[in-house]
RNA sequence: GGAUGGGUGGCCGAGUGGUCGAAGGCGGUAGUCUUGAAAACUACUGUACGUUGACGCGUACCCUGGGUUCGAAUCCCAGCCCAUCCGCCA
């Protein structure tokens, strides 16, 4: 969410940004209604002020008859402050209505563009592409093989889109989280375990609607709980109204968690095997920073998915995303496409992570702040996430890439200490 | 799930319906003293919003939401959360 003030003092930069990421809002409507809750608010608190007065002056009345008079003014004081006040909250809810709309601003080397054809290409990894000589085989296939992944048990359980991983699939995943995990904790990352469940304020806080006819967070029925799609969620909302010391940040955490989506709308481009389920685990990077950290963080957490697929020997390239592909809350996001060799006819790049800087615009929401010693005051803090591994997709790149004529699969190497086996399949 | 006791400022902890943004303590900052440090002493020490050129002033906030009242941290109702005990359980 942006700040209402700087919305108001920069509407024509905030039309033109939300014009650019393909986001209708009305900010001249915002714009007049928050000078008229200004209005009501100060109208308000002036009636609120006489009131208080006179409560005060009751104690000091001479004669019953007097206090009698000053109830009766105090009376109708209040009446006309709760009436203003009223008018005010309508205003109010109105005007966060448009806000919450509104994306975040956007860094102003992002490339323009309304979708993500626009995304531009920024580097490769280390690793080409690979060249078979032999019929490619994709995840699902190879899974089939191996009996690695029950999908239609899954489907028989929960229905399409959930599936069992079984044998070696179980030890890849596990292998994957401790790799990362491992590899993160190197870099200063504080690791926790999530809650796979949140209140809807900490999804709204996060950016998350919840409950909305259009929503890809499944809910529980009779709470006011949500299945997580991310530990972006709860990693952010740990700070949720808190007050942090600027000497303490950056604050890097990364979280293990289940992730549940509902994939609503996404039937026509329903995709095969792994790729898009509803279930499935990932380890999360978040920071919490100065707002004169987060550009450079944002590089770091794409140089570290870098590292981690680099070091998987999966080939990927990085795409700094355009303006009408970014989500509401981030400024500047990257993302990891790796190459997956048995997608459409001969291979496709599919998106394995991505990296935002959120700017201080979830912060806002999550009323997540940090204070300078010798300082007055608080400031909102920068928020940035960014994917380490999402099992499920990271298991396809690893599968596909490192299939072999026989149709096992090497495991990377820096996988064979967590797996304790180097082919599947062999 | 049942019973009981609780939720007050960075922390601990008081608080007869008006003079309470809230005693006292701890912590923190600055100063006095000291060669320096400690101790002692003194002063200051919440946040947000609005307003002002500025000093400042105003409003709100004692878990949340309602209610009673001219006036609520204090009374009433509902909810949430926490602690302890019992039951159940990986």
């Amino acid at each position: 969410m942006l700040d209402r003030k700087f919305i108001v003092e920069n509407a024509e930069a905030v039309a033109k940004n939300c014009e650019l990421r393909g986001v209708p809002a009305d900010i001249p409507r915002l714009v007049e209604l928050e000078g008229q809750r200004r209005q009501l608010l100060q109208q308000a608190e002036e009636l609120n002020r006489r009131a208080n007065e006179v409560s005060k002056s009751i104690g000091q009345a001479d004669s019953d008859e007097e206090r009698e008079q000053r109830k009766a003014e105090g009376r109708s004081l209040r009446e006309q402050k709760d009436e203003a006040q009223k008018q005010r909250d309508q205003l109010a809810d109105e005007i966060l209505e448009i806000q919450s709309g509104i994306p975040n601003m956007t860094h102003p080397a992002a490339p323009v563009g309304e979708d993500d054809k626009s995304n531009l290409e920024v580097r490769r990894g280390k690793h080409e592409p690979p060249r078979f000589d032999f019929t490619v085989l994709d995840h699902v296939e190879l899974a089939e093989k191996h009996d690695l992944i029950d999908f239609e048990a899954g489907a028989r359980i929960a229905g399409a889109g959930f599936y069992f991983l079984k044998n070696d699939a179980v030890l890849l995943e596990l292998a994957l989280q401790q790799y990362a995990i491992n590899h993160l904790i190197r870099h200063g990352f504080t690791p926790v375990i999530t809650p796979d469940l949140a209140y809807s304020e900490i999804l709204h806080g996060t950016g998350y609607i919840p409950r909305g006819p259009e929503t890809q967070i499944y809910s529980i029925e009779n709470s006011n709980l949500n299945l997580v799609a991310t530990a972006e969620i709860t990693l952010g909302g740990m700070m949720a109204g808190e007050t942090l010391d600027s000497e303490e940040l950056p604050l890097k955490i990364c979280g293990i968690s289940h992730c549940f989506r509902t994939e609503a709308g996404a039937a026509g481009r329903a995709t095969r095997g792994l790729f898009r389920v509803h279930q499935f685990t990932k380890v999360e990077m978040f920071a919490f920073s100065l707002p004169e950290q987060s550009e450079e963080i944002l590089e770091q957490f794409c140089q570290i998915e870098c590292d981690l697929f680099d070091d998987l020997g999966i080939p990927f390239r990085v795409v700094d995303t355009a303006t009408g592909d970014l989500g509401g809350p981030a400024y500047r996001k990257y993302d990891l496409e790796a190459w997956m060799p048995g997608r459409g006819e001969g291979g496709e790049w599919g998106e394995v992570t991505s990296t935002s800087n959120c700017t201080d615009y979830q912060a806002r929401r999550l009323n997540a702040r940090y204070k300078t010693k010798g300082e007055k005051g608080t400031k909102f803090l920068h928020t940035l996430n960014g994917t380490a591994v999402a099992i499920s997709r990271a298991i396809i790149a690893v599968m596909e890439n490192n299939q072999r004529e026989d149709g096992s699969i090497v495991v990377p190497e820096v996988l064979r200490p967590y797996m304790g086996k180097e082919i599947i399949g062999g």
